[in-house]
DNA sequence: TTAATTAGATTAAACGTTTAATCAGATCTG
DNA sequence: CAGATCTGATTAAACGTTTAATCTAATTAA
C-alpha cells in the first residue's frame, strides 16, 4: 500500500518499520505488474540476436544480461534465427511484451528501422545507426602487427563472406598494416564453399609452400579449421606456421596448441549499450513514452578496443625460408 | 476498449470490424501490462543457466526460446556465472519480474528448492526433480557400439568432472557396452589439471602406444583438446586412432577431420520442457496464480534419445596393431 | 397486443501499484 | 491565545486491461 513511500514522501521510521516488518510477515512481494501498470516502466529490455546458435552469444548474452540486471533490468531474449524476417517479428514480440529498449546485433546487412522504442545497435563502427562496437579496425591492425613483429612478411588473411561488416573491418584493418616488403592474400570461405562444397579443404598446405607463413582468421572457427587442416597436412604449427583467430571463443584455449586471438572487451561494449538504452529511457520516461523517438542515434557511436591474447600458435617466422619460391604451382582449392 | 470481446462475449460482426480499423488506424498495441495486472498472467518464462558461458548454451537458449514463443510465452534470461548463490538470487529476480515458471538448467550437483513458481529442471535422467533430459546413458551406449562396430576393443574414455551427473551418465552407457573381449579406462581431466596445471597435456599419445585405438569424450570440447594433441604427437586421425565428442557443437564440423558426435534433440527437450510449464500454469491459473506448487514434478520425467552424428574421426580400427605391447612405459601427463 | 426472450451494445468493477490530495494533530508565530 | 505552518498519516485517483453486469431495442411467443 504505502510501502513505496519508503522512498519517496514522508514517513516515520517507525511506521515504515511496522510496514517492513508486516511484509516480510505475510511474504509480501510488489507486483511488478501494478507497477508497470502505473508507472508505464517495465524494467526489462529486449536483446535480439541474429543467431543464437552464434558462438559467440554466449559472451553477448552472458555480458548484456549481467550489464542489465546491474542497473535493474531483465533481459528477454528473442532469436531472428538468420533469417531477416524474423528480426522484425522477433522486434515486435518484443515490443507487445512492453521491453523498455531494445539491444540489438543485426544480421549482416539489415539497417535497423525506426521502431517505437530505444534501440541500441551493436555490429561494426561502421554500420549505419550504430551505437557501440568492438574496434573491429584496430583488432585487424593489433593482429597483424604481433605477426609482423614476429618477422612474418607473407599472410594469409582468412574471411567467410565479404558482406559482413565486421569481417571487413577486421581484414580492412590488417591489410592496413601490411608491411610494404610483405604481402597479404585474402581467402574468403564461403565463395570457396559454394564452389567446392562445404567443409572443403582450403589449399592451406599450398600457400605455405609458396612461402606464406602466417594465416589470420576473423574468426577462432576458420582459424581452428586452418589449425586442424595444416596439422593434417604435416605442417607445424607454430613451428612452420602460425595462425590466429578472433574472438577467444571458449575453446581456444583447450586446442593444442592454444589459440593466438584477438578479444573483444564485451563486457565493456554491453555496459555502454544498455548504459546508453538506460539513459534515453529513465530521460524519455517522464513524458512519453509510447512516444520514444526510437533509435539512440543521440549518443555518440563508441568503439570499444580489442585485446590481443597470445598463445602458443604464432611463434617467430620460419628462419628467411630459403625455398621461398612457388614450388606448388597450384594454390588452388583442393577439394 | 472491448477489442478483447473478439473472441468472447457477443459482438456484431459489424462492431468487431469497426473496432479493428480504429484500432490500427491509431496503431493501438494491446499494453501487457494492463493484461498482466487483471489476468494475472504475464506470458513470460524465466530460463536460468548454470553459465552462459557454456558452449552449448546456444543450443539450449535457442530451443527454449523458440519454443516457448511457438506457444505464445516470452523468455526471459538469467545466469547464475557458475556460482551457487547466485543460482537462488537469479530465480528470484525472475520471479519478482512475475515470470510464470521457469526453465532451469542446475548448476552440478545443485538441488532445486520449491519456489513458489512451476519449474521445470533440464539436467539429466539421473537428477532427482529432473523433467526433461537427452538420455546421456543411451549416447553413451551408441557411441561405443559405433566404435566397437568399427572393430575398436580399447578405449579410452575422456571426462572432466566425475562430480557431473550427466557426464557419469555418458560414461556408465559407454562401459556398459563394452564388449568382454574390450577393455576401458577412464581419463579425468579436471584432477589431471589440478595436478598438472591448466591446457596440461593429457599424455594421449601414450595410450595409443599402449594399444588404446579409440578416445571417447563426453564432450566435444574435450574431444577436440584430444584431437588437436594426437595430431601435434603425429598420430593420425582417424587412421590409427578415432576420436568421439558429444553434443554436435558448432565447430564439430568445420574441424579437419569433422568430428563424430553425439547430438542431443534440443528442440524435443525444449518442446517438452516448455509444454510441461504451459501446462501447469495454464491449469493453476484460474484458481491462486500465486500459490503454485512449485516443481512440476507431478509431470513424468522423459528421456530424450541422442542421435549419432558420423563425420570423419571415427574409421575401422588399425590392423589388430602387430606391437601391441606397451613400448612407452610411462602413460603418465607428460605436462 | 403484450409479455417474454434475446442479441448486441454500453457501463462498471477489479487487478496492485504509485502519486497526488486531503486530513488531523501538533508545533510555531504574532 | 488565535491563526498559520508543518509533520505525518490516511484517502483517493489513475494506469489499461478483462470480465461481469446492466441496459436498450428488437424479435418471438402466447
Amino acid at each position: 500500500m504505502s510501502n513505496a513511500l519508503s522512498g519517496k514522501g514522508r514517513v516515520s521510521a517507525e511506521l515504515i518499520e511496522r510496514i517492513r516488518a508486516k511484509a516480510s510477515e505475510v511474504g509480501y512481494v510488489p507486483s511488478q505488474a501494478g507497477r508497470a501498470l502505473r508507472t508505464g516502466r517495465t524494467g526489462v529490455l529486449g536483446l535480439v540476436l541474429p543467431d543464437i546458435s552464434n558462438p559467440l552469444f554466449p559472451q553477448i548474452a552472458q555480458a548484456i544480461e549481467y550489464a542489465a540486471s546491474n542497473i535493474g533490468y531483465g533481459v528477454l531474449i528473442a532469436d531472428s534465427r538468420g533469417e531477416v524476417a524474423m528480426q522484425t517479428e522477433a522486434v515486435n514480440r518484443l515490443i507487445e511484451q512492453d521491453v523498455e529498449g531494445i539491444v540489438i546485433v543485426p544480421r549482416r546487412g539489415t539497417r535497423i528501422a525506426d521502431i517505437g522504442c530505444p534501440v541500441a545497435v551493436i555490429d561494426s563502427p561502421s554500420t549505419p545507426g550504430n551505437t557501440v562496437a568492438a574496434d573491429h579496425w584496430q583488432g585487424g591492425q593489433e593482429i597483424v602487427e604481433h605477426l609482423t613483429g614476429l618477422g612474418h612478411r607473407n599472410l594469409v588473411l582468412i574471411g567467410n563472406n565479404p558482406a559482413s561488416n565486421v569481417q571487413n573491418d577486421r581484414i580492412g584493418g590488417m591489410k592496413s598494416r601490411i608491411p610494404s616488403d610483405g604481402k597479404a592474400e585474402v581467402l574468403w570461405i564461403e565463395p570457396l564453399e559454394q564452389e567446392w562444397g562445404k567443409g572443403c579443404l582450403l589449399g592451406l598446405a599450398g600457400k605455405v609452400a609458396e612461402g606464406f607463413t602466417a594465416f589470420v582468421a576473423v574468426s577462432d572457427l576458420h582459424a581452428l579449421r586452418a589449425l586442424t587442416e595444416l596439422h593434417r597436412a604435416g605442417i607445424g604449427v607454430p613451428e612452420e606456421a602460425s595462425v590466429t583467430g578472433f574472438d577467444d571463443l571458449l575453446w581456444s584455449s583447450v586446442v593444442t596448441p592454444g589459440l593466438t586471438t584477438m578479444r573483444m572487451d564485451m563486457p565493456r561494449i554491453a555496459e555502454i549499450a544498455v548504459g546508453a538504452l538506460a539513459r534515453v529511457i529513465e530521460a524519455d520516461c517522464p513524458e512519453t513514452s509510447r512516444t520514444a523517438t526510437g533509435t539512440v542515434a543521440s549518443v555518440e557511436m563508441t568503439k570499444v578496443p580489442m585485446q590481443l591474447v597470445v598463445r602458443q600458435t604464432t611463434a617467430p617466422a620460419a628462419s628467411p625460408t630459403p625455398e621461398m619460391s612457388p614450388q606448388t604451382p597450384e594454390g588452388k582449392c583442393l577439394c
